[in-house]
DNA sequence: GTCTATAACACGATAGAC
DNA sequence: GTCTATCGTGTTATAGAC
């Protein structure tokens, strides 16, 4: 059930239960750290030390710093596919869907928010392998754009056939850029971000919607070519 | 016109000649080396190597690998401040100028893209000074603002009063997303990026002109206050 | 097999002598 | 202003302990 698997698909489950919170253990002190001193000025030994183990063992356990990071990706997104489901089956219309997915995905990270700022240097560098557009975090993207194909199926608002494949990606760049947004938010509780968020999704929706109509069929194949120039 | 340009306003004037030139020399070694073999891949030691000074002597004058790329970017500062109102000059249609303006500024760019990557990973920082949201921007912001707004004025487009006084920061916020693209796109000589630009700024104004007809009333209220949550 | 510890490498960065 | 000597970093190799 636990099993963690690493970037290659090859599985790295602690087969001890003293292993597993060994790991534990240095995965929280490492998040501790970054969150306190930023990613680059935390060391791997320090990460070590303070976590009771010998720099040879957090090696063990993660092959690289950036692996650390990675942990934290896939803890997050795992979380948030495994409530996807419930956090959507309360609601029938889209934009409702879509705000309660944001806003389900913001209260995930919400303890981790020093951390994500202080990673956002790391995470903004597109030479990085934790940028969330590169090769590395391929896996971590797939899971995330099938959360997202979760929450929009299965609502009652009728969207346009040619473009509703490219609503996943879509709709997973824009909650990137929420998250950039929601850095940058220093309002308490970051109740700004919720308040955009819940204005900006429901207007997205109706333009959506209006897009759809056969009126605009120019327009609509302008937008589907822009879709399709932005990934290739 | 956009971004940064000195963090403390410190200034390392060198005092001989000689160590001007030496500086000089170090930098355009440095330059030569980075677009070469790119950033990282560069080493100090090849860099002073290459320079015929001592690896000690390049850290004198510069304190760090970063602090050359500094030095590289802030030359290049003066140079996209100065002619924005002149690209603009021979183009009526909005989406023209729009278009012209976005191109000189990734043309201008385009020689320092390493440069970018690299300070991306300061200016996506919310804490840090260089942010170009945070308040010890705001000088080289508003300046930014005045450029666009040279750029958003006289044409002949129709766009509906309320929605004018948002346009400079939607615009500024647009480039500073085309940036990111920009620094993420690894395509030659990052023609996507300027593809996606020609694309998206035509039907941008377009939908800019639908949002001022007066059947969209509610949805042009709505966005206004989208516009006012966003910036407090 | 699973875990841990020690030693060492290559690199960027620094201190302080000259 | 210049440079040498040294340090701290992420990472690897390897040997040993449970």
């Amino acid at each position: 059930m636990l099993l963690l698997v690493d970037v290659e698909g090859e599985c790295v489950s602690e087969k001890t239960s003293k292993g597993q919170k060994t790991r534990e253990r240095i995965e929280g002190v490492a998040w501790d750290l970054f969150a306190e001193k930023g990613f680059e000025k935390t060391t791997m030994r320090e990460i070590a030390k303070e976590a009771g183990v010998s720099l040879g063992a957090a090696y063990h356990y993660f092959r690289s710093k950036d692996e650390m990071v990675m942990a934290l990706y896939r803890r997050t997104q795992m979380t948030i596919s495994a409530d996807v489901a419930d956090v959507c089956a309360e609601h029938l219309r889209l934009e409702d869907r879509l705000c309660a997915f944001l806003e389900h995905g913001l209260e995930v990270l919400e303890p981790h928010r020093e951390l994500m700022i202080r990673l956002s240097s790391v995470i903004i560098n597109p030479r990085s392998p934790l940028s969330p557009f590169g090769p590395q975090t391929h896996e971590i993207r797939r899971s995330a754009l099938e959360s997202v194909m979760v929450v929009l199926e299965g609502h009652d608002q009728g969207i346009h056939a040619d473009l509703r494949p490219h609503l996943p990606r879509l709709f997973w760049l824009a909650w990137m850029g929420v998250l950039v947004y929601w850095t940058h938010d220093d309002s308490e509780g970051q109740r700004r971000t919720r308040a955009l968020v819940n204005k900006v999704v429901p207007m997205a929706v109706q333009v959506l919607g209006l897009l759809s109509l056969p009126m605009v069929e120019p327009l609509r194949t302008g937008l589907l070519e822009v879709l399709r120039l932005g990934q290739p």
